[in-house]
RNA sequence: GGUCCCAUCGUCUAGUGGUUAGGACACCGGCCUCUCACGUCGGGAACGCGGGUUCGACUCCCGCUGGGAUCACCA
């Protein structure tokens, strides 16, 4: 059995001990990571397997950690950097380490890498590689051509080395890679907490690069040393890692450490049943954030895509992270359904409370144009109400809102052809009187009152409601489409109602 | 192509040997109604195929087929 003796942990920078989170030192028996690499927005089938792994580690009590693999110096940006953190605090998944904390960024841990090389290196469980990346290639090209498998030959692999030897270096002149010395016997086998057990002939798996040529660890290497020292119990991560997996445990073994617990989740594919990538359009969390979708609705979405806790498909974060569970994880790829996000988000927003809405939706008003609102907080609060049923998202609120934020509306033709005809004009000039002549307060009036002068015209004119009710909303809308005619003039309040009354029928008699 | 993973309505899923195979999104229809929505009621829609095991398989085993991931001096 490859144990790790307890006393290699002692050649390594410790784990940091678990912190007293509540003044009880109980120990953390869970401690799980996300670690994203910073060279692109963060994706949402990838954050998918970074919340599982927050939930997995709330659940236990543990800790979760956050990781910047930026071993790629070429590929990372500090963009990159901050949008993933944005993203992650805006969906609510906090972390208890990481950025930024200087220890949780790969770059900063070079020297930590070499170290570890060169212990692989001394005990000539890693040795220095020559071929160039050219020769490398045409032998993988040769090799496709021909059928074969196309790893690493091994040609390196029985060259003497000086025990002392320096990590590669090229602007030292030192032009090779290290390569891991896979053991070419033997199988080894991943218990993981979803997929079960997966069996790897070691025979399989080729003797993978660990540092390149210009002295930067790959991440294969980096990510085993990193897991070590940080303590990770649990690598919670999506399944196109599970290939990796046998060759860090080896290394883990190699390093006489012991290597974590896993639990590899499936995909997140594209209506293609491709994997999810940024030509399947959105994919970013900040573009669902722009789109005015709710962070709830998105961590309800994604947790519910691949996970399920019987026929429940509403759930809170303490919820989620209450039931949370790798054994009710589906072992299968799940398709994004941006209908489905849809519907969420439409249930989070009827569900939300009227000011916190308010709140949110300023922004998007003011991104839309909007140079002021026409009322206050109470004002919009109340003409949220009237759409917050026919939104699904806060854009598309804001987009029904048009007549309401702004006066200068724009009447459809075809919604004045068939409503705004000569025999509506009369009508017309009787309820701008009569609304003319409600008590208001603030230029505001009650649905009722407004109910009440429909009524007296409608009586007036031996009219049903439906043939009043069209013709003024497409005065006062400019469409057939709106919210209950009494609440839209309640609403816009008198004077816009009036004003807009008079600019239809003045419409209506200049057409006649 | 090698290796690994996977397989219930179009999609997300419940199901853990005996169910009229349940729910949700989407879709279709009724009701509600000043339009559109909301809501509500109802409808169509699935166990990939072939072998076993068993009194009995959606459920267990094997094979096939199909899908996916991965095979870098990326992560």
């Amino acid at each position: 059995m490859r144990r790790a003796a307890s006393t290699a942990w002692s050649t390594t920078s410790p784990p940091s001990r678990p912190r007293p989170s509540n003044g009880s030192n109980h120990i953390v028996t869970v401690r799980t990571r996300y670690a994203p690499s910073p060279t692109g927005a963060l994706h949402i089938g990838n954050v998918r397997s970074g919340l599982f792994a927050y939930l997995f580690a709330r659940h236990n009590g543990g800790e979760f950690v956050l990781r910047i693999d930026d071993t790629d110096q070429e590929r990372s940006t500090q963009e990159s950097l901050e949008e993933i953190l944005e993203s992650l605090r805006w969906l609510g998944m906090e972390w208890d380490k990481g950025p930024p904390e200087s220890r949780y960024f790969q770059s900063s841990r070079f020297d930590r890498y070499r170290e570890g090389a060169l212990q692989l290196l001394r005990d000539h469980k890693a040795y220095p590689c020559y071929c160039t990346a050219e020769e490398l290639d045409a032998k993988r090209k040769q090799a496709e051509r021909e059928h074969r498998k196309p790893g690493y030959d091994g040609k390196c692999r029985g060259l003497p080395f000086a025990a002392d030897l320096a990590l590669p270096d090229k602007r030292a002149g030192r032009n090779y890679t290290i390569r891991f010395r896979s053991p070419r016997t033997g199988e080894t086998v991943v218990a993981d907490h979803v997929k079960g057990r997966a069996v790897f002939d070691n025979a399989e798996l080729d003797d993978l690069i660990i540092f390149r040529s210009d002295g930067v660890p790959t991440y294969n290497f980096a990510t085993v040393l990193d897991d070590a020292d940080f303590g990770i119990t649990h690598v919670v991560r999506g399944d196109d890692h599970l290939p990796n997996t046998p060759r860090q445990m080896q290394i883990f073994y190699a390093l006489g450490l012991k290597p974590p617990e896993y639990a590899h989740l499936p995909l997140v594919m594209g209506p293609d049943g491709q994997k999810l990538s940024k030509r399947h359009g959105a994919t970013s969390v900040f573009a669902y954030r722009e789109a005015g979708y709710f962070p709830e609705a998105l961590l309800n979405y994604l947790a519910r895509l691949g996970w399920s806790h019987g026929d429940q498909e509403i759930f809170s974060k303490p919820e989620l992270i209450e039931y949370f569970d790798f054994a009710a994880c589906g072992k299968s790829a799940g398709i994004f359904n941006a209908e489905k996000l849809l519907w969420l988000n439409f249930h989070y927003m009827k569900e939300r409370p009227l000011p916190q809405l308010a709140r949110e939706v300023r922004p998007f008003i003011e991104r839309a144009g909007y140079q002021r609102i026409p009322g206050g907080e109470a004002w919009l609060e109340k003409m949220i109400a009237t759409l917050r049923e026919r939104a699904k998202t806060l854009v598309e609120l804001v987009d029904f809102a048009r007549f309401y934020l702004s006066d200068a509306i724009t009447i459809d033709p075809k919604a004045a052809a068939k409503f705004l005809k000569p025999e509506i004009a009369e009508p017309l000039k009787a309820l701008a009187q009569e609304i003319e002549s409600i008590e208001s307060i603030d230029g505001g009036f009650s649905e009722a009152a407004v109910q009440a002068a429909f009524e007296r015209v409608l009586e007036r004119f031996g009219m049903k409601l439906g043939q009043l009710a069209q013709p003024v909303r497409v005065a006062l809308t400019g469409g057939t489409v709106s919210p209950g005619i009494y609440e839209v003039i309640a609403v816009l309040g008198k004077a816009p109602t009036v004003a807009r009354l008079r600019a239809a029928l003045e419409r209506v008699e200049s057409a006649a």
